[in-house]
RNA sequence: CGGGACGUAGCUCAGCCUGGUAGAGCGCUUGGUUUGGGGCCAAGAAGUCGCAGGUUCAAAUCCUGUCGUCCCGACCA
């Protein structure tokens, strides 16, 4: 290929647009265009890369035994309406109308489909295990696109689907995804590891996300420096809070006192009243499918919305809105507590850090008055005990004992196992070798394609551009002639390795472009080819060229030897890759 | 959907406060020069100042509305 016959529109200047600097390279070495807020369009370099990944996965999944279909991204309602998320997830759901006004839905995963597939085509546990992938476009309605391809209102995705006649067969299914993700990201030059995860609107029951570290990620990751644990905040737990909870019986009866104005737990705990904040108990009150619910929570704690989620089993929370609250407890956000004035159907959750609480504060369901002397065991009708609180930095590991950590990363990939949730809806059996139907225990497995094409620039450039893994570069070899006459030396000897090359199955590019040296090396550099090879005539009257990897120093060869010592590197930086 | 910032040439931006002939750099075209790290000189093309109203003799500039972009939050399979 050479330079002049493609597309790569570089930029000297950094996008306006742009903030993270996977999206300024994105954009500044000619990858991709956006079209409109979301909307991109992939330019040949990074249409090259974007292959490359999908490749990769492609030959990692049919080697994990996965078989490649391909489903419409057009879908009818009522195979969503049948799982249950056409309205749980319509948030998401993009929504479009036929000229009878008939409506359809742009797919955002593919569980429906594939279920639905599974239905009509397996029917036998001989059938069994399966597994289903495929490589194409999801549409989401995000609330709001961001960080270029991060966060897109349509991208490639990579979804695998596993059928079992059994959880332990399932278990197996999901574990070999699991390894082929890992393989999956190394060879994509990626360092993603695997952390406990929450499984969300998708269901089910064990779940892993393959995060790549980046401080410029949208998830907070907490783990353990033992190695022996990480997770996603929204699952994650530790031995609890580090100060201990007022636990003291003084025998006291909850007491009434006048608040004027506090109403906050920050409030409180200045003076004049002076309580601590972990010698509050902070009333939230939530919505859970629509049955007003009651979530009590150390002061100084946090709600994980994600634990309520799972902990209630409701398909959506959102906090009750203040006249929601008014009607059912008499009294004002602030005021809140759950002592007194707590209608008998409404359940309340109280977090394990609560659990034998005493002599602690809370509000009195009554504007402007607080209580004090509350036990919580002894004074509060307490429905269910769970962990929703949000893990702190340095809370103590529940295995190693160790203090935790937390940092950002990138979501790449998620394993769910999900049991039966969409085989039961969607009629998905098989009969048993006894001749009974049993449903067919699933799984299903994500891998966001240009996300992770994304994460690999995120993780790999330098203050002049990408430094793309080998793996994945748009070419491997970038031939720079300094001159390009056609019958210049330079030109000449850089036709010949580009045909000896390319015949040897190295991806090659030739800069054929009339420009300046310095014009052409920060190009190279900015789109991020792993080698370069400058041809000069300084170096030729030698016998030479130069050997530039990206971020490397050069290396002079001879030229009768270039091309077996291009092929050479090239072969062995694949290798390290595995 | 809440909060904030911004829409002026292909890109990055100035001009707006204080209304009066539309600007710079990069990129692009042409010519010259240069030739191992985005060189230099000269000439040139290119903008309904996001859109719609309003105020005014006069609006990129002031006012109202609207659309779009980016950031923070909420949300997120």
């Amino acid at each position: 290929m050479r330079w002049s016959q493609t597309l790569i529109p570089t930029l000297k200047e950094t996008p306006a647009d742009a903030e993270i600097a996977s999206h300024q390279l994105l954009l500044r070495a000619g990858l991709v265009r956006k079209l409109t807020g979301g909307l991109y369009t992939f330019l040949p370099m990074g249409l090259r890369s974007l292959r490359k990944v999908e490749q990769i996965v492609r030959e990692e999944m049919d080697r994990a035994g996965a078989i490649e279909v391909l489903m419409p991204a057009l879908q009818p309602p009522e195979i969503w309406q049948a799982s249950g998320r056409y309205e749980t997830a319509r948030d998401v759901l993009y929504k479009v109308k036929d000229r009878a006004h008939k409506e359809w839905v742009l797919g955002p995963t593919h569980e429906e489909v594939i279920t639905t597939l599974a239905a009509g085509e397996i029917n036998s546990y001989k059938q069994l295990p399966c597994n289903f992938y495929q490589i194409g476009i999801k549409f989401r309605d995000e609330i709001r696109p961001r960080f270029g391809l991060m966060r897109a209102k349509e991208f490639i995705m990579k979804d695998a689907y596993s059928f079992d006649t059994t959880d332990a067969a399932a278990m197996a299914s999901y574990q070999r995804m699991y390894n082929a993700y890992g393989r999956i990201f190394a060879r994509c030059g990626l360092q993603a590891f695997p952390v406990e995860a929450d499984t969300g609107v998708i269901g089910g029951n064990h779940s892993h996300e393959f995060m790549v570290p980046a401080e410029t990620g949208e998830n907070d990751i907490v783990y353990c420096e033992s190695g022996g644990y990480a997770a996603n905040i929204e699952k994650a737990n530790s031995r609890g809070p580090l100060t201990p909870t007022p636990s003291v019986d003084t025998g006291a009866a909850p007491e009434k006192f006048a608040t004027p104005g506090v109403v906050t737990i920050e409030a409180l705990s200045a003076p004049p009243h002076g309580v601590p904040a972990l010698a509050q108990i902070k009333t939230l009150v939530y919505v859970a499918d629509s049955q007003l619910i009651l979530v009590l929570l150390r002061g100084d704690d946090q709600l994980n919305e994600a634990k309520l989620l799972a902990r209630t089993g409701a398909t959506q929370v959102r906090p009750a809105t203040p006249a929601e609250i008014q009607a059912a407890l008499g009294a004002s956000p602030g005021s809140l507590g759950a002592v007194q004035g707590v209608p008998a159907n409404t359940r309340v959750y109280a977090d394990h850090a609560l659990q034998g609480a005493r002599g602690m504060t809370t509000g009195a369901n009554e504007d402007g008055f607080h209580l004090r002397h509350v036990s919580v065991e002894r004074d509060i009708r307490v429905s269910q005990w769970e962990d929703f609180r949000t893990v702190r930095v340095g809370e103590l590991c529940v295995s190693s004992g160790l203090p935790l950590k937390i940092r950002r990363g990138i979501e790449v990939g998620h394993v769910f196992k999900i049991g039966v949730k969409y085989s039961e809806k969607l009629n998905s059996t098989f009969l048993d070798e006894n001749g009974q139907r049993q449903f067919c225990v699933m799984g299903c497995y994500g891998i966001g394609i240009t996300r992770t094409l994304q994460a690999v620039i995120e993780q790999g450039h330098d203050k002049d551009g990408i430094v793309w893994p080998v793996s994945v570069a748009p070419f491997q070899v970038c031939l720079t002639p300094l001159s390009v006459a056609p019958d210049s030396a330079p030109m000449t000897l850089a036709v010949k390795l580009h045909d000896e090359l390319t015949a040897a199955g190295i991806e090659v590019i030739l800069d054929d472009r009339d420009e300046r040296p310095g014009v052409k090396f920060k190009d190279s550099e900015l789109v991020g080819f792993p080698l370069r090879v400058n041809l000069g005539e300084k170096s030729l009257a030698k016998g030479e060229v130069e050997l530039k990897p990206r971020g490397g120093t050069v290396q002079m060869v001879k030229v009768e030897d270039a091309t077996a010592q291009v092929i050479a590197w090239v072969k062995a930086a694949l290798a390290k890759l595995g």
